[in-house]
DNA sequence: TATAAATGTTAGGTTAATATAAAATTTTTT
DNA sequence: AAAAAATTTTATATTAACCTAACATTTATA
């Protein structure tokens, strides 16, 4: 019955309670203002959940909400919703143009991977991008071959 | 207060069940019969909990349980828990033998990314790493300027 | 500007996954 | 074999993250 009791010094985010950050992020670009209902259709949940746990993350100076007003991120808030995309977008990219994998399935299996994944580790494989990118993407058809040799599955 | 009542067909699993039946395979490996306080020992988690999960995991014909007794693994959950055991295998590899990922982070981010990356992304990945090896690895000295080039972090 | 519509908040409920504590069963020791 | 020790099971509690339904507030409109 009582909800996001975690009162604790609050090190490390839920994945959800991310994804609440990111989204208020992803909505910013596009709206300027944000409300709860943005943010509850957004992540297709009930506007109830969003505001208990916008509330919460309001507790721990991460996002700014005053009563059916208008929702924003604080400063750390933004950092650490800034982080969260980045490792998104490393991911996405590196399945998508570097795996082939088809893009609804890379953004979804980017929006998980990126709450489980440390910043050391998708900085890496940002430069792993790079470097295949020199290696075998230089000429349309090497990344066609490259696409073809990732592709072909032998049901191991 | 009812605990595992998802009844319905049970196409996927939730992370925690997936860890169950991996730890089960992974026990039957040096043991050969596994206890509920082998798998409470090996999961850190109190083996009332095991109970609970190990007898949804029987009434969904994924393990067998009799009680007081040991525990083991369907065919069907032993086809699962081999699946994640190659995700996790080769998300290991990647992260530890690629991007140079110290061995303990590697295996618990492997650990966590496992029960959300599909099959078809793993093996592109396995494939991935098979081309690396030839292109990067042949040599000593090739992996060592790669890992240079991997580890180098400019605080982006 | 009073009322209707839309939006936001609160109260209480549900589920997965854990925990604690006590009861039941098995195993070990004396 | 009886008592003690260890293990397993059951009952109940806790927490995060959702939900529904009722209530409160704001915005739009008649």
């Amino acid at each position: 019955m009582v909800k996001f009791k975690r009162s604790e010094s609050l090190n490390n985010l839920s994945a959800s309670l991310e994804n609440y950050l990111e989204t208020i992020m992803m909505l910013k670009r596009k709206k300027k203002h944000v409300r709860i209902g943005d943010i509850a259709n957004s992540l297709n949940v009930k506007s109830s959940s969003v505001n208990i746990a916008i509330n919460f993350l309001a507790e721990n100076e991460l996002a700014i909400h005053e009563k059916y007003g208008y929702v924003d991120l604080t400063n750390k808030g933004e950092k650490i919703a800034l982080e969260i995309q980045g490792k998104h977008e490393i991911l996405y990219r590196f399945l998508n143009n570097m795996l082939f994998i088809d893009s609804k399935i890379a953004d979804r299996e980017a929006c998980e991977i990126e709450h489980f994944i440390g910043l050391e580790t998708v900085h890496r494989l940002e430069r792993l991008c790079t470097l295949l990118k020199e290696y075998f993407l230089v000429k349309d058809e090497d990344s066609v071959n490259l696409r073809r040799y990732l592709e072909k599955y032998e049901n191991y």
